[in-house]
RNA sequence: CGCGGGGUGGAGCAGUCCGGUAGCUCGUUGGGCUCAUAACCCAAAGGUCGCAGGUUCAAAUCCUGCCCCCGCAACCA
């Protein structure tokens, strides 16, 4: 028996959950059940990542401890992890003792190598960002790039990891183990990216109090990714008095330890985590495995049918298992997928409902029928075709295989392929037609049988896709007693003759109903709806009409972890009407447009205002609006902005625009006016 | 030369590492069946595998060059 060991990435708390976060998790948690039931020791450990500035101000503005904050966003995690029904054995949370006494630890061992020392850090400085920038970063004017505010030459004293040193170390590891990242595009990029040079690492802060302390260093915290990257090994008790979770799935001779992450997150663990090991002399995990996201599908179609990301919908609606398969199905692991409702409806329409549960349906039907339970005599492959068993015992291999190897879409695949042609078997052999043919009772039960069995084995494989829908396919199908626990050796379970001959049947419900998916899309349209119409009652301003924002925030399928807090809904608060009259707008002509270099989204603007020249505007239109379209056009424009430098062309003013879905509908007047009319 | 992903029948994708009759799901059309959740089964139509070269007996797959799309970062003033 070998000691498997998964981990999801810690998810940061500043974050509320999203389809990255839950997809992760649940390949991690079906890796995880998969490695047990093939026998492995399992240790899986998901949790969340808590120190940091974004947290220690995000709580300071609601006026709670950082703390508090983190408590709350753990309690949702623990909350949806127990509708996704997820297996791990361990939460860790950054803000535990036990962790930063691990914490602790690597860096007491790295530091006896001599692989810090303290530098100042000295650079132009945003005080908001909290950010050293370049120069070349900067903004013409050095302005910072996020605020275009002043920056300022700051020095701090921060500790530096000797990064440089790892360079050749990690290369060789790239070189020993190729199976260190996958899948394999992802270690040409790591490898690249090292062998381009690395710099060293500061890891250490002197202005940010929510964090680890320094060890040695008064006045210092440890860097975030030093900190969270730990997470892996205190969690099995490193740096405490009892590390034999430690000893055994990590330093074992026969341990194995995978670290699942997202593409976005991959540079920190298969270079900044493995240094960082080496320089502790502590042993490296076998695997990074990078994941790609999960991108919002906006083809036109979604748009039109009201059709929006809402996976919180979608597991209220029909189970955390119906979108565990979905997830799984649907990627090919290691690439990026398209995530829409409507796939998700045709893929439990025509896998869950058409293909399993119907099948469920129709021979259990057919079984109570004929013998009033389950068929007496067993197909044993000897049917008169003999082949249904040859093909299971060949799918299982290739779904064994394709587990194995996290190629999940191919496991399914593989699964219900025998199931296509057990339900060709059925239909050829036509059971049905010979139910009150005495003298075929024999073969009607013998290929009733070879169907539930092949049923019965395709199930088996769903167990750690589907941990709670799976047994009860299982019961219906007369493979599992109604008290009965799961089968926990799944390669015995796969083999060929484990559903018993004769025997209690219940009548079946159901397993998974179709979806209806006009009803459905028209559903969530509704409940969109609801939701801003509560929101904006509850808050008595007028309705929001335009409710492209409101579309944005809820169907983020975004894996970044920058997405700031989620603050209660919130109108926007009544103005005084002079405050309206500070703002200048005016119509004016567009002269000349063009592209900006290197740009996307800009285009360059010469527009009329009335004034003595024209004005040079720059518009974020360039996705939808071609230069030579605008040319003449009349707009509405701010006229009384701060000029601002965008791309290095300073703008002076901002042209109006509707913006639906992202995108910018541009507004003008119903007909001509003179140039420089005021908009009130 | 910023980083990355991708271009395969109407749609979504697999296959590309390790060349060998182009595959899956959905959709469409026609037929069948009626045990079953308007399900299931059979058949058909539909592709110069982005373009151009090259290597090879053989290229979606390997090599070279090019075009286009989409993310990310620096730009939606």
């Amino acid at each position: 028996m070998s000691c498997f060991y998964v981990t999801t990435p810690i998810y940061y708390v500043n974050d509320h959950p999203h389809i990255g976060h839950i997809y992760t998790t649940i390949v991690a948690d079906t890796v995880a059940r998969y490695r047990r039931l093939r026998g492995d020791d399992v240790y899986f450990l998901t949790g969340t990542d808590e120190h940091g500035q974004k947290i220690e101000r995000a709580a300071a503005e609601r006026g709670v401890e950082p703390i508090a904050l983190a408590d709350e966003v753990v309690a949702r995690y623990h909350e949806l992890w127990r509708t996704f029904g997820m297996s791990h054995d361990d939460f860790i949370r950054t803000s535990e003792p036990r962790h930063a006494a691990g914490v602790r630890v690597i860096i007491e061992r790295m530091a006896a190598q001599g692989d810090f020392y303290v530098d100042r850090h000295e650079g132009l400085y945003c005080v908001r960002c909290e950010t050293f920038y370049t120069e070349k970063e900067l903004l013409d004017g050095g302005l910072c790039p996020v605020h275009e505010a002043p920056v300022e030459e700051r020095s701090e004293e921060n500790l530096f990891f000797r990064l440089s040193k790892y360079e050749q170390p990690l290369l060789d590891l790239y070189d020993r183990h190729p199976d260190f990242v996958r899948p394999a595009s992802r270690l040409n990029e790591v490898r690249q990216f090292v062998s381009q040079g690395l710099r060293d690492l500061s890891v250490s802060r002197t202005s940010v109090d929510w964090a680890v302390p320094f060890p040695g260093h008064e006045g210092h915290t440890v860097y975030v990714w030093l900190d969270a990257l730990t997470n892996y090994i205190s969690a099995l008790g490193f740096g405490s008095d009892d590390t034999s979770l430690y000893d055994r799935f990590w330093a074992g001779d026969d341990a194995r330890a995978v670290h699942l992450v997202g593409k976005d997150i991959l540079r920190f663990h298969a270079v900044y985590w493995p240094a960082f090991l080496l320089s502790a002399g502590l042993p490296l995990p076998n695997t990074v495995w990078a994941h790609g996201w999960w991108l919002r599908d906006d083809r036109k179609v979604s748009k039109s049918s009201g059709a929006v990301v809402r996976p919180e919908h979608l597991i209220e609606r029909f189970g955390g298992d119906a979108l565990r398969f979905y997830l799984l199905r649907d990627m090919a692991f290691g690439q990026d997928a398209g995530f829409s409702d409507e796939a998700f409806i045709e893929r439990f329409n025509g896998d869950l409902a058409n293909d399993l549960g119907n099948t469920v349906s129709r021979l259990v039907t057919l079984a109570r029928r004929a013998f009033d339970g389950l068929p007496p005599e067993t197909g044993d492959g000897e049917d008169s075709e003999g082949s249904l068993r040859a093909i299971a015992a060949e799918a299982v291999e290739t779904f064994l295989r394709r587990m194995d190897e996290f190629a999940f879409h191919q496991a399914l695949d593989a699964l219900w392929r025998l199931q296509q042609e057990m339900s060709q078997y059925l239909v050829r052999q036509e059971p049905w037609k010979k139910l009150k043919d005495e003298s075929a009772r024999a073969e009607v039960s013998r290929v009733l049988w070879s169907c539930m069995e092949a049923t019965r084995i395709v199930t088996t494989g769903l167990l750690p896709v589907l941990p709670e829908v799976a047994p009860n396919v299982l019961r219906a199908l007369g493979a599992l007693g109604a008290d009965e626990s799961p089968p926990t050796d799944l390669e015995a379970a796969l083999q060929w003759g484990g559903l018993a001959a004769g025997g209690t049947l219940p009548a079946v419900e159901p397993l998974f109903p179709r979806i209806d998916k006009k009803a459905y899309l028209a559903e969530i349209v509704a409940a969109r709806e609801a939701a801003q119409e509560t929101q904006s009652m509850s808050e008595s301003a007028e309705p929001d009409t335009s409710n492209a924002s409101v579309d944005a925030a809820a169907a983020s399928t975004d894996s970044s972890t920058e997405t700031s807090v989620e603050t209660p809904a919130e109108a926007d608060p009544r103005i005084q009407i002079d405050h309206f009259f500070e703002v200048v707008l005016k119509v004016a002509t567009v002269q000349a447009a063009e592209a900006v270099p290197k740009s996307k989204k800009l285009l360059k603007l010469q527009v009329e205002i009335g004034e003595d020249a024209p004005r040079t505007v720059v518009a974020g239109i360039a996705k939808q609006y071609a230069p030579e379209d605008l040319v003449g056009r009349q707009v509405v424009v701010v006229a009384n902005l701060q000029p601002a430098k965008l791309m290095g062309i300073e703008s002076n003013g901002m042209v109006l625009a509707a913006t639906e879905d992202g995108q910018p509908v541009l507004l003008h007047p119903e007909r001509r006016v003179p140039d420089g009319t005021r908009v009130s």
